[in-house]
DNA sequence: CGACAAGCGGAGGGGCTCCTCCGGTTAGCT
DNA sequence: AGCTAACCGGAGGAGCCCCTCCGCTTGTCG
């Protein structure tokens, strides 16, 4: 956790309590909203006041940070749970659909992984964590040559936003459809029968990508 | 055009210069910001009252369907075309490219092709003459045996919504970025090794889906 | 030219969300 | 028990955006 980053003592019980409160009602209101949920609501259904909300969390990236450093370690595991796989090729799927799962069960991560954070030092180790175990996981795949040589790390950059378009559009109202466009691209990712393909974004491009999304959001996206 | 749609004579020439002045503000600024930009830029971007424009377009999605009638014939027009190629794969490919690429253009359009719009006739009698051909395109690549025999019309709408993930996350930091999944992605519809997928969504999910992305916005998406 | 319908635009009320200020409350220590 | 620092929470200003009302302007037609 990152109760203590700032000096200062142990939390008295009372606010401690409140504390964990919020981050509890934050993970329901995140997963079902996105990241995008108004703090107040987050503070009412925790039962505490807006100013205690914003005394414990001053920005909103400090609960985010606070709700998903479990979920990015997960998400870090599964990485390194698929190198532990009896071949490349089903660690690799392994990976790649318990990745999109997490996405298709919680809003807010899904948005949590295509975004960078600036001042959540644990949320960027573990995704760091996560890309290095990835990075083996491809080379594997690739050396027992099941997966295609020209598939980068970016690719699974791009599959996770690919995913998330369509988690964020389906939505509940067609809750598997996300399988079906993993199942597809997977079908995509084999060596076997791979044609020639545009040059992958830059790694740089995608970190600009993923920072770009962390800013005040050029323009809420939906219809108001 | 639908400027005539409400009984009502034709526009003194003051106000149809007015209308014109504000659809193009609308097409450039729902290109750049997507369709949630403010009305009011909108406005003053087109040099006119925020007034005139709630007079000529009292609800946002008579703007919508002003700006993009033209967009949407031509992406009906897309697979029509595609019809006409040599044979069916390639007419595939060159439509998904089309349509993908005119979705990476456009960010309003991009929201506009995984929405419904119940009020706009027109609009929706593009997508239908639209979706009709892209379905003949469907069984005719598949006649070939090129396309996947299990490939069926709703993949191609997870596929728009794959895309709009991808072109929404990468923005101007990746421009090429959706090349690069429409490239892996064409090679997940080839039959040639495909294997066997979770179902696809059914038509009816797809609807409720885009139906529900038509609605107010259930929370804003991005952090404020 | 003159009258009037059509059109114009800005002010402003309303809703939502962010974030802070400050007077009242309480845990923890002696 | 009594004191104090830590903590609480609601009120409310500020910003953004939606949408309407209404007094003024202008095209059009006799």
């Amino acid at each position: 956790m990152d109760r203590d980053n700032e000096a200062a003592g142990p939390l008295r019980i009372d606010a401690e309590r409140n504390r964990s409160r919020i981050v509890e009602a934050a993970q329901a209101d995140f997963a079902e909203h996105g990241l995008g949920v108004p703090l107040e609501d987050v503070a009412e259904h925790a039962g505490v006041g807006i100013a205690t909300l914003y005394r414990r969390f001053p920005m909103r990236e400090d609960l985010i940070a606070a709700c998903f450093e479990r979920r990015l370690e997960e998400y870090a595991l599964a990485a390194e749970d698929a190198l532990d796989a009896a071949d490349g090729w089903s660690g690799f799927c392994a990976y790649v659909e318990r990745v999109c799962s997490m996405q298709a069960d919680d809003r807010g991560f899904n948005d949590v992984l295509t975004r960078t954070f600036a001042n959540a030092k644990e949320l960027e180790a573990h995704r760091a964590r996560g890309y290095e175990s990835s990075v083996r996981l491809i080379e594997r795949a690739q050396k027992e040559g099941t997966l295609r040589a020209d598939f980068v790390p970016e690719d699974l950059v791009l599959l996770l936003m690919a995913n998330a378009g369509v988690v964020q559009a389906a939505g509940r109202a067609a809750p598997d459809a996300w399988r079906r466009l993993v199942g597809l691209l997977l079908d995509g990712f084999r060596s076997e029968g791979a044609s020639e393909l545009p040059l992958p974004p830059s790694p740089r491009q995608m970190i600009m990508a993923m920072k770009r999304l962390a800013r005040p959001a050029d323009h809420k996206r939906s219809t108001p």
